[in-house]
DNA sequence: AAGCTGGAACAACGA
DNA sequence: AGTCGTTGTTCCAGC
């Protein structure tokens, strides 16, 4: 049967490359010089080829814009990354908060934006077992490849795809969209390529290496695309396949994603600013790493007989078809391969929409008025990812048997909606999506939920349908994880994370209701933490639960903890460290062995260094099994003798088995004895507390006056920290602005309102907004009622949430932490060398975004 | 026969 | 430079 994709495939060849293409070679050029942003505001019309492909696709309207100017109401700003003019980038930042205040749209043009996320996440896992397929992956990954020609046309993010849709991102160059766009790494890229490949292929060793510790760099001689002749994938030559496909037709684009690029393409514009060059483009990229994509077979554009599989490209245009929107029964084309009994199929992208949706990385709230996203059942904290180089590991379970179950509660429309699920980082920094998991779609028949498989900013996002009949409830028995090598992550340009270690994912769902003024609420509900990694899943001790999170600081109250791998003679250590990462204090609980089991640990909690505390302390504590096994941190709140102690029991002030049930380590922890409770109530909504306890490490760690992620990343554990991953909202996180710490009251505010979602509503701190790219990024959008773009959305910055250091620090964590590992040539960046582990880089990576945009600011 | 699993061998690193 | 411990990836084999 021929799907919609296909049939979007055919048309639009015309698509042309050269519509969003035409940065690309520039950009990708430039940001091997040495990321510089030149940021102007211009007119509509002017809109240059550079802006970035998704964002172009915002603005272009079907049918309008390929490389011409779609009309654009109000001014742009347009940042475009050249190489050579480092000063650009001072102007930037001026430029852009000017933008704000004039309101005008903003384009981002993202230079390398692309390493945010490799288009390999395209992972051939998606949809198709990755075994069938690994074309996509390879395609994508090919399209990061480099070797772009220099015409504009044949670079990958020229793909038609990308800039129609205009979504995502600038940022994301690499977008898989963008490859697959296109012509050249068109997903059907053919066969030949494939020879291509393989010939490169010969090249590697069997075994990818893992950059493991750090990732690697390569220098960058700012010398052009054709250093990587041998780009696996891509054909040198546009490709004899070009596929139609690829091209976008106006119906294709999604404008709704638009915001979202749009917002995505600021952060992917930071990031070039703070990247250096030297993880540039392909330039890092080992021929080794791209060993799967050039697999045989991969570069076949497999559909399956279901239609599963959507080419690359088909994935771009579906990027966002009816995300955004609710499901109209009638639209559906059959979209949902897997399950063609289903009444509905997914819509076709339409081409208005709401021009902006939250990006990936962005923060939202799970609730909001009387919609709630809740996670009613919460998957396994264990689930063994596959590889593209294996069969399918299977959906993620629920602990208890059956599958993760998601509901948006208070929703009273007949209308059905789109329920989005993405795999989302683990750790402490603002959830965000995971650089080396990515969702996999699950089908067969024993799967019941229809599912489609769409890409968003090089992340696979699965879109499941979210029925009235069915109480606007999803079981989630369609999402398998697909693991990518680190080796061709972290070779991405731009890609700051590293893999080594960080096997710890959320799933994260999204439902985006349209309300009856017109505009978009999104809400985002995160999973607890799920560890993907085999061997850690064997023995890394994992706490599920615990059921305290306060006591005195005379300690000696029993707390029960709940998780996996404990063993007999396992250890709890509580442990509190200073902002700067070092020890304060460390002692161990006593634990009751008689009554531990593999699954659970009876320990009595010590006292607390200080007896004569006046605030609440926030401190952490591991399970240890041994050397280098710890479970993650978990947090603790030690209280004076005047503050009431707050016991959790098991949903004591919201329902956790709904909202934020297990929660991970943090339990069902709830910060909220430690905010200022004037300042959380004003700030956060009252649906938002629910999340506390997700959040709660966040705000803990916060609290505790820890430089959120350095500390942790100095942890002992040297896994991520994962322990923090609230589930749902950072904005719970940020509520907290911890009283020892760092104003960031602000932030919180942001996040936390439900309005936050309207830019109206956004408080955002001057400083927070003008000053930071990150803000201005998002800002434009937020920054009030001049929202440039939407109307529709709340545009939620990326704000930090969790206990991050500083607060500007988590306020753009997000942006930068992809791609600006690297420093921006311009920018004097201080990296903080903390220690060792990889943990710590995360850490680094945020602060060199913090540093960089103070430094614009 | 294909899809899941669970295990474990192999390799690449880091200490 | 060699060894050992870890962790990531790939293979195998049994449902």
């Amino acid at each position: 049967m021929k799907s919609a994709e296909e049939d979007a495939y055919s048309h639009t060849p015309n698509v042309s490359l050269s519509q969003g293409n035409p940065c690309m070679p520039s950009q990708y050029h430039s940001l091997q010089s040495g990321p510089t942003i030149s940021v102007s505001i211009s007119q509509p019309p002017s809109y240059g080829a550079h802006n970035n492909m998704r964002t172009v696709g915002y603005y272009s309207s079907p049918g309008i814009r390929p490389n011409g100017a779609p009309a654009l109401e109000s001014p742009r700003i347009e940042i475009t990354a050249y190489g050579q003019f480092p000063e650009d980038k001072v102007e930037e930042s001026n430029n852009l908060t000017v933008a704000k205040r004039v309101n005008s749209i903003v384009t981002l043009t993202l230079p390398n934006a692309d390493g945010y996320r490799d288009p390999s996440c395209l992972s051939p896992a998606s949809s198709v077992s990755s075994r069938s397929c690994h074309s996509e992956a390879s395609s994508y990954e090919s399209g990061f490849s480099y070797n772009y020609e220099n015409s504009p046309q044949n670079s990958p993010w020229q793909s038609p795809c990308v800039s129609p849709r205009g979504s995502s991102s600038l940022a994301l160059p690499g977008d898989a969209c963008a490859n697959a766009g296109s012509p050249r790494h068109s997903p059907s890229t053919s066969p030949g390529t494939s020879v291509t490949d393989d010939s490169w292929m010969g090249q590697q060793g069997s075994r990818p290496n893992s950059p493991c510790g750090g990732k690697r760099k390569y220098s960058f001689n700012g010398t052009t695309t054709s250093k990587y002749p041998y780009s696996p994938n891509h054909s040198p030559g546009p490709s004899p396949h070009t596929s139609p496909r690829l091209s976008v037709t106006g119906e294709s684009w999604m404008p709704n994603n638009t915001n979202q690029y749009t917002n995505s393409a600021i952060v992917a514009a930071i990031n070039a600013l703070t990247t250096d060059g030297v993880a540039d483009l392909g330039e890092g990229i080992p021929l080794k790493a791209r060993k799967t994509s050039l697999e045989p077979g991969a570069v076949c554009l497999k559909v399956e007989p279901g239609g599963e599989e959507l080419s690359a490209g088909e994935l771009c245009q579906d990027e966002y078809p009816f995300s955004r929107l609710p499901f109209k029964k009638e639209n559906y084309c059959g979209g949902f391969l897997g399950v063609p009994q289903h009444p509905y199929s997914w819509s076709k992208p339409k081409q208005y929409v709401s021009p902006s949706l939250p990006a990936l990385d962005w923060q939202l709230p799970s609730s909001s008025g009387p919609y709630s996203l809740q996670i009613e059942v919460q998957p396994k904290s264990h689930h063994r990812a596959h590889y593209e180089t294996e069969g399918s590991r299977g959906a993620v379970k629920a602990l208890a048997g059956g599958h993760p179950v998601v509901q948006l509660q208070g929703y009273m429309e007949s209308e059905p909606l789109t329920l989005q699920l993405f795999i989302g980082t683990a750790d402490d920094r603002l959830l965000r999506p995971h650089a080396f998991y990515q969702v996999h779609r699950i089908t067969g028949k024993t799967v019941s939920t229809p599912s489609h498989e769409v890409l968003q900013s090089n992340t696979k996002v699965l879109e499941i349908p979210l029925l009235p009949e069915n109480k606007m409830r999803a079981i989630i028995d369609c999402a398998g994880i697909l693991k990518l090598r680190n080796s061709d992550i972290e070779l991405r340009k731009g890609e700051t994370d590293v893999g080594r270690k960080n096997t710890r994912v959320r799933m994260v769902f999204r439902v985006h209701i349209n309300q009856p003024t017109g505009r978009t609420l999104s809400l985002q509900a995160a999973s607890n933490p799920i560890e993907c990694s085999q061997r850690s899943a064997q023995e890394l001790p994992l706490v599920d639960k615990q059921t305290l999170e306060t006591c005195p600081a005379a300690g000696g109250e029993r707390m029960l903890l709940s998780g996996h791998n404990f063993q007999h003679d396992s250890k709890v250590v509580f442990m509190e460290k200073a902002q700067d990462g070092h020890h304060l204090w460390e002692t161990e609980a006593k634990v009751d062995k008689d009554s531990s089991k593999s699954t659970s640990l009876l320990i009595e909690i010590p006292p607390y260094r200080n007896q004569r505390i006046s605030n609440p302390v926030q401190v952490n504590f591991y399970v240890c099994n041994g050397k280098r096994k710890r479970s993650q941190y978990q947090h603790f709140t030690y209280m004076s003798a005047n503050v009431p102690m707050i016991k959790t029991e098991p949903n004591d002030d919201y329902d956790p088995p709904q909202v934020c049930p297990q929660r991970g380590p943090g339990l069902a922890l709830q910060p909220k004895p430690y905010y200022t409770p004037q300042v959380m109530t004003s700030i956060i909504p009252t649906e938002l507390r629910p999340c506390v306890g997700g959040t709660y490490s966040a705000c803990q760690r916060r609290l505790g006056g820890k430089p959120s992620s350095l500390s942790s990343s100095s942890s002992p554990s040297t896994s991520p920290k994962l322990h923090d991953l609230s589930p749902t909202t950072p904005f719970s996180k940020c509520l907290s602005a911890g009283p020892s710490q760092s104003p960031i009251a602000h932030v919180s505010i942001i996040q936390e309102s439900p309005g936050c979602y309207q830019p109206q509503s956004v408080l955002y701190p001057p400083s927070s907004a003008s000053s930071s790219p990150g803000s201005q990024t998002s800002t434009p959008d937020t920054s009030g009622p001049e929202a440039p773009f939407s109307p529709t959305h709340c545009l939620m910055p990326p704000q930090p949430i969790s206990g991050s250091s500083s607060p500007v620090t988590q306020q753009f964590s997000k942006v930068p932490e992809r791609g600006s590992r690297s420093s921006s040539p311009t920018l004097a960046i201080n990296i903080k060398q903390e220690p060792e582990e990889l943990d710590q880089m995360y850490l680094d990576d945020g602060e060199l975004l913090i540093i960089n945009l103070s430094t614009l600011s």
